[in-house]
RNA sequence: GGCGAGAUAGCUCAGGUGGUUAGAGCGCAGCAUUCAUAAUGCUGAGGUCGUGAGUUCAAGUCUCACUCUCGCUACCA
């Protein structure tokens, strides 16, 4: 593999409208900042990007909710998670955020370059306009009646009563979910991206070429939307917050994000490339320039599929080398969620455990989900750190250094005579290096990190084997030699562990005396010179007490259990209705005599049902929480006057009434006591 | 249902182009050892490699079917 002239490392942008997690951490910045570290050791050129994504409809939402600009809310946000990654050692080259001048211009004439060479394919159409909220809404926010079925509450794209995919036009008397309007038509004009026309001339045949250097989730990701084949999709939206469309009468329309913010990457390394004089143009442009995305899988159509499609386009931009995206962590078994809670929040532990960053980072490598999704566990937190870190890596440190201080005043002695396993064990410590270099360089980091720590052991080893405790009387000179091997290596060590340890491994370096040293001598057998002086002997790690652990795991289900208390009955209220509204509703107590779950669904089950009128067919989305044994006897409340309607082939006449809480468990409304099939329930 | 990914020791995971007794770390058991935060080193137990067929002299590794898990999507709510 031919080594290229320089590396162009992004992870991908944070979006600005929340903290971060450690499933962020493990899933992009993490592995990003270890390749990066890695490379600068090595003495490459490397330009490591990232910024906050400060655009798009959820940030205008959630400003609007809080009363504030959306300014305001990306200011927050931008801030605390830069600190985050500060703190957590992440040292990207520079933090941008696209709501910077430099970026709404790098977008702008992105877009305006593919515009001029008619790459856009453009679509003139009338859409409906909300005069009191000054915007155009999106489908999902006009309501009105369904064409077909009268459904009087059917959403601009679909009705859900009967199922008919809508546009907004056909329905009757729309309404504007936003002011409650009636919103008016408005011819608009929006550019699309022809991915289709992409994926013929050259886009599927590009991730072909990458079947074998790609992983196989991100391949796999690609093939499954190739063979769905692409469609043209929209890059402009009618809104208010964004990057302005640099074209002529285009009030309020504005880039929509997933255009501009990938573009991101490039204006960040403008705006780094002018504050460190170097040629932007030179990392984005340049053949001989590797580009790498470190991003999580919920990115993959966007990184591989339409950001490439948008550089090719524009025509003298480079495609990426790799996308290397992790899958998703999960936490103590559970998915991570803001909305419910479940999460370690990047700022909460580095205030909690400012100096156990490290163990963090490295409890993460070690279980990065690079194939599959993988879990974190406090208790793993605390068995790697006391296992491994304390036992493997900081007791070689400290043996090293407290038998140096013993036996040689913390000079560093000369080396005698190499015995063979003298050779044998330097030899090895060649091989981790160069076990290391492979597997980083193949993005296998949590490998790569078992083989870090193999330095460790390796030290160990050959303590125990040398026994240099019970050779002085007889054989200072032995002596001397080991504890020179021995300080080599854990040199060597402080070299191995800064992609992974950043601040274990500066902490390292005070200990023996030194500077930061370059990858290149690691596994060396004269890092340090005889005569030098080290430091007196320190932890280099602390243990973790189990009362820790259970504290954490206690925290997060508090946490939890508080959301979820504020969470509870949050649906709120319906319209009034009038009484005779209400009376014309007709529901019953029937009694489940059959129930079968409907083949190729999830959820639906089939019911048969005795309704004191007659027996009927139900078909219920319950077969997920109910299996057909369970509730075949049960009596229910069912809607009996419904119009039917075909579900899966099957009509069903009515729908069982079921109470849902928070968590989407579902029980159902039955009689207290076992009464009257058909009996009237009001 | 469609598409994708995964299923290998108690746990977390490795196992290019098929080839002798299937590996690592942690955990567990025994032994050794004391320089070290009872840390370390050595040895060992433990696996019908999801199930069932097939190709092959030979399959964890290739083919097909099936089961289960996760994700996207559809349907449903």
């Amino acid at each position: 593999m031919k080594e290229p002239g320089r590396y162009l490392v992004t992870a991908a942008l944070p979006y600005a409208n929340g903290p971060l997690h450690i499933g962020h951490i493990a899933g992009a910045y993490l592995p990003a900042d270890i390749y990066v570290r890695y490379l600068r050791l090595k003495g490459r050129d490397v330009a490591f990007i990232c910024g906050s994504d400060e655009h798009g409809v959820p940030i205008t939402l959630r400003a609007r909710k809080e009363g504030i600009s959306p300014q305001k809310i990306v200011d927050k946000y931008h801030a605390i998670n830069k600190k985050g990654f500060e703190d957590l050692g992440i040292e990207f080259d520079i933090y941008h955020r696209t709501s910077a001048p430099l970026h709404h211009k790098t977008a702008s004439d992105f877009f305006r370059k593919l515009y001029e060479d008619g790459e856009f394919i453009e679509k003139e159409e009338e859409q409906f306009f909300d005069e009191q909220e000054n915007q155009f809404l999106a489908d999902r926010y006009i309501v009105g009646t369904c064409p077909s079925c009268g459904y009087d509450q059917a959403y601009g794209d679909q009705c859900e009563q009967c199922g008919t995919s809508l546009s907004p036009k056909e329905l009757i008397n729309p309404v504007s979910a936003l002011s409650g309007n009636k919103p008016q038509l408005r011819k608009t004009k929006h550019w699309y991206l022809p991915l289709d026309r992409y994926q013929e001339e050259w886009l599927e045949e590009w991730i072909d070429s990458h079947q074998n250097d790609w992983k196989a989730n991100v391949y796999g990701q690609c093939k499954s939307w190739l063979n769905q084949k692409l469609h043209p999709r929209a890059v402009t939206r009618d809104l208010e917050w964004g990057v302005p469309v640099p074209v002529e009468d285009t009030d309020s329309k504005v880039l929509y994000v997933w255009f501009d913010a990938p573009i991101g990457y490039i204006s960040a390394t403008r705006a780094w490339a002018e504050e460190k004089g170097k040629d932007w143009e030179k990392y984005w442009k340049d053949e001989d320039t590797s580009m790498i995305h470190f991003i999580g899988k919920d990115n993959i159509v966007f990184h591989c599929l339409i950001f490439p499609s948008m550089l090719k386009a524009h025509g003298e931009y480079i495609l990426p080398d790799n996308v290397p995206a992790n899958e998703f962590l999960n936490l103590e078994g559970d998915k991570l969620s803001t909305s419910r809670n479940w999460a370690v929040w990047v700022n909460e532990f580095v205030e909690q455990f400012p100096d156990k960053i490290d163990v963090l980072r490295y409890t993460l490598a070690a279980n990065f989900p690079e194939q599959k999704d993988n879990d974190f566990t406090w208790k793993d937190f605390q068995n790697r750190n006391n296992n491994e870190l304390v036992a493997v890596m900081g007791n070689f440190i400290n043996r090293a250094l407290v038998l140096t201080k013993k036996y040689f005043n913390r000079q560093v002695p000369e080396v005698k005579e190499l015995t063979d396993y003298d050779r044998v064990t330097l030899e090895r410590a060649r091989a981790i290096k160069n076990d290391l270099e492979d597997r980083i360089e193949h993005y296998k980091f949590r490998e790569a990190v078992k083989i870090a720590m193999d330095m460790g052991r390796l030290g160990n080893k050959y303590l125990a084997d040398t026994e240099p405790w019970s050779l002085y009387e007889k054989d200072p000179g032995r002596v001397a030699t080991v504890l020179n091997l021995s300080l080599q290596l854990a040199a060597s060590i402080s070299i191995v562990i800064e992609p992974f340890l950043p601040f274990t491994a500066e902490k390292l370096r005070k200990f023996l005396n030194i500077s930061k040293l370059d990858w290149g001598l690691a596994g060396q057998s004269n890092i340090l010179e005889a005569g030098h002086e080290v430091n007196k002997p320190q932890h280099l790690f602390q243990k973790v007490e189990d009362q820790v652990v259970e504290q954490q795991v206690e925290k997060l289900q508090e946490a939890r259990r508080k959301k979820e208390q504020q969470e509870r009955g949050v649906e709120p209220a319906k319209e009034n209705i009038s009484f005779d509204d209400f009376t014309r509703l007709d529901i019953r107590v029937g009694e489940i005599l059959e129930a079968e779950k409907v083949p190729k669904t999830r959820k639906l089950m089939k019911l048969k049902v005795d309704t004191g009128l007659d027996t009927r067919t139900v078909v219920a989305g319950i077969a997920e929480q109910f299996s057909p044994e369970e509730v075949r006897g049960r009596q229910v409340s069912i809607a009996v006057n419904l119009d039917p309607r075909r579900i899966k082939g099957i009509e069903s006449q009515g729908m069982i009434l079921m109470a849902e809480d928070a968590e989407g468990r579902l029980t159902f409304l039955s009689p207290g006591t076992k009464t009257q099939r058909g009996a009237v329930v009001k």
